[in-house]
Parts: structure tokens; C-alpha cells; sequence
DNA sequence: CGAAAAATCTATAGATCTATAGACTGCACG
DNA sequence: CGTGCAGTCTATAGATCTATAGATTTTTCG
């Protein structure tokens, strides 16, 4: 380990923490060596532990970095005083987008988190916990604003989106030629509108 | 191994399996040990193999376990001529029904299959494909009965529904108290209805 | 009962994998 | 030119884990 954190430091183990959060990604947690991280960041096994205390603490990294802007983008999308259509696309987009820039890491938050002590998954709770919260605030300003349905569960909603959004960053881990705003397109609309074609079903219930 | 595959040996074979669903599903393939999954059998590690000829196998036979009925119940509801939204409603009751009774085969098979042999993955994902086909045909027979509307994609509308009723899915598989019937209900709706409240908005585009 | 078959056990070979200790290399800088 | 530190390497201790071989116990059934 260095005296001083210096820059160059800084990068290269931003570098280790891409390179685990790939192999990672592909193989699972325990399914990966500290060799096959190595190997992809072109240095030793050993040498590894230059940048990480245990192969743990690796994929604390991971989680952390794959979350990291996540929360804070929700933060400003739920401070944001646009109407309720927007704040939705905006999550669903700022959501897919992060599948898109470090999909690998958020992958890995989500799959292999429960693997982490129980510490350090606490407060990788707290901030899924958090953004979920803020997403359902959304919907219950929406509720106040009459954009979204009386009655709806916000909590479940919150949920539901959730669940959507990483299920299509699935996919798009999986085929990266995947057309991303298409996705966020169809997906707000389904979101808002469903599938029912209703010019009948006009419900008047305030 | 026995000579003929007598029922008991079937019966006791059907309960390691369950047991390496239990624990592949606690802690992913990778972070099992077959003396995990021995142990939850009550018998020592080396007798595990009396059943599989390796944990590989285990993992195979838990992922087939998971999926069985599953595409079987597609099947009937596909043939089947009810109206649009008692399909759809059919379709996610008996998805998250899966998750119920089997919950840990199911997640298996989703978390885990990419680490099967290219072969044993190849026919479960023949499986999945026929799924999402039956189901995108459920959509596309709504569209031309009027019920669903028109331009919907029907190739995302399969994915979303299923990635959604498999994030519904994990819900119940980590809080076992959860009421399956009203998250079938509320998603239901989702799917049909979306969020918005749509007074105003109503499409005349047929 | 008694023998054959089924089911389980013990013990272990052989192949990992993590983490550490200590040596080596090359760049930075006076 | 030479000293010191950052970064990497080699080697290995020690702890797994899988799969197999053969012994042993339990069940089945004529």
C-alpha cells in the first residue's frame, strides 16, 4: 500500500474494481478466483492484494461503485418539480442508463451483494432502501397532483418499476446491441398506460 | 446406484434435489459445497453421489425441476379461449403460484443456469424461448380481439411481463408472508392499466 | 433366517483457491 | 549517481472442495 494516496493510485485501483466487477459479472462471486481478476487487469494473483485487503473487500467495491451515482440521481429527479410523467421517464431512464455506463458493477450489486458481511450490506440497503422511498414519494405526489390513479399502492409500485427496469438492464448486460431508448419508450409507456386497450374501461372514480 | 430405478430410490433422489435447491438457492452454485447440501439431507458428503454423478448434475436436474410445469401450464393457458385478461391473469398467477411452491428451483434456474454445460443449457432455454412464444402469441391474439391495443410491442410485452413477475418472484421467495393474491391482483392491473390517471388522455387510434 | 441388493459411511487423492512473506524492478528525485 | 518507495513478482502455507474406492450397515424378500 502507498504512504500517500496518490492519484495514480486512485486510477489504478478504479481499474482493479472495473476488472473485478467484469469477472465478477460473467462468473458470480465465488465462482471467480482472484487469478481470473488478475489476469484481466494483466498482473499476478498476488498482486492483487496491492489493491484489495480480500477478495471481499472486492466485491464491497464493486457493489459500492455500481450504486454510487444511482441514489444520487434519484435524489435530483425527486427534487426536481417537473410533473409526473417526466420524473417517471427520468427514473426509468436514468435507471437504464446505469445499466448502460457500469452495467457490470450493477449487476454484480444486485446479484452477489447478499455474498458481503453483514455490515457492509447494511448500508448498501440503506441506499436501495432509500431510492426506493424517493421513487415512491414520486408516485404519491402523482397521486396528489392527479396524474396517477387514487388508490394506487405506492409501494408496489415502486417496487414494480424497480423490478422492470433492472429485469431490462438484464437484457441489456446480455445483448449490448440492444436499443436502449426503444426500451425506456416502451417501458414508461407500459408503465403508465398498460396494455388494456380501453376506450371503454374510462373509469370515473376519483 | 440401483439396479432398477425403484420408487423409493425416485422418492429419495426428488428430496436431494430439493435439498440442492434449498441450498444452491441460499448461496448460489458456486458457494455451495456438496457437503452443504448433504448435510441438509442428514447424510456424509461422499454419499451425496450415490445420487448424482456430480454437483454439476444436481444443478441440472434442480434448474429441470424448476421449469417443468411451469411451460406445461403455458401450454393450456395459450390453448385455452378465454378473453384477453383472464390469460393474462392466469399467466402471472401461475408464475408467481411456481414461485411458491417451488421457489427455490425456480430461482435456481434463473440465477444459476448459465453455469450448466452449453448442452443442458441449450434444451432449458428451449424451455424459456417456448414460454415467452406462447406468451407473446396470448398478445398478439389480443390486439387482433381488440383487447390489447394496437402497435403494442408483443416481443417486450412478453419479456416485461415475465421479468416483472420474476422480480415479484424474489419478493416472495426472501419475505415468505408476503400476500401472493394481491401482488397477482395490483400487478395484473399494472399490466393492464398502467399508472396514469387517464381521464384525460383517452387514444382514439384503433 | 440368510443372502443379495441398496444405501450409507470412511478415508483420501488430487486439484483448487486465498492470503501472506519476502525478493525484485524501475522510476523519481536530490 | 544512488537512495527510497511504489508496484509487481515468486513461492508457499494452509484451508478448502470434488469425486472415487472400498468397507460397512440397513433393507428387502424368498
Amino acid at each position: 500500500m502507498p504512504q500517500t494516496a496518490s492519484h495514480k493510485y486512485q486510477e489504478h485501483r478504479r481499474q482493479a474494481i472495473l476488472a473485478a466487477a467484469a469477472v465478477f459479472a460473467e462468473k458470480g462471486f465465488h465462482g471467480s478466483s482472484t487469478r481470473d481478476i488478475a489476469e484481466r487487469l494483466g498482473i499476478k494473483q498476488g498482486s492483487l492484494y496491492y489493491y484489495f485487503r480480500s477478495k471481499e473487500e472486492a466485491l464491497g467495491e464493486v457493489c459500492r461503485y455500481g450504486i454510487e451515482d444511482y441514489v444520487h440521481r434519484m435524489e435530483s429527479i425527486a427534487a426536481s418539480d417537473q410533473p409526473f410523467e417526466a420524473r417517471l421517464l427520468a427514473t426509468v431512464t436514468s435507471h437504464l442508463s446505469s445499466y448502460r455506463e457500469r452495467n457490470e458493477a450493477l449487476k454484480v450489486h444486485n446479484d452477489e451483494r447478499l455474498y458481503l458481511p453483514a455490515e457492509k450490506r447494511k448500508t448498501l440497503k440503506q441506499l436501495g432502501s432509500r431510492y426506493r422511498q424517493l421513487l415512491e414519494g414520486i408516485f404519491e405526489q402523482g397521486i396528489a397532483d392527479g396524474a396517477v390513479r387514487p388508490g394506487t399502492d405506492c409501494h408496489f409500485a415502486a417496487l414494480a418499476v424497480i423490478g422492470m427496469c433492472n429485469a431490462w438492464g438484464d437484457l441489456i448486460v446480455r445483448d449490448s446491441d440492444i436499443d436502449i431508448f426503444d426500451i425506456i419508450q416502451k417501458g414508461t409507456d407500459l408503465l403508465l398506460n398498460g396494455y388494456s386497450e380501453r376506450r371503454a374501461a374510462n373509469r370515473i372514480n376519483r
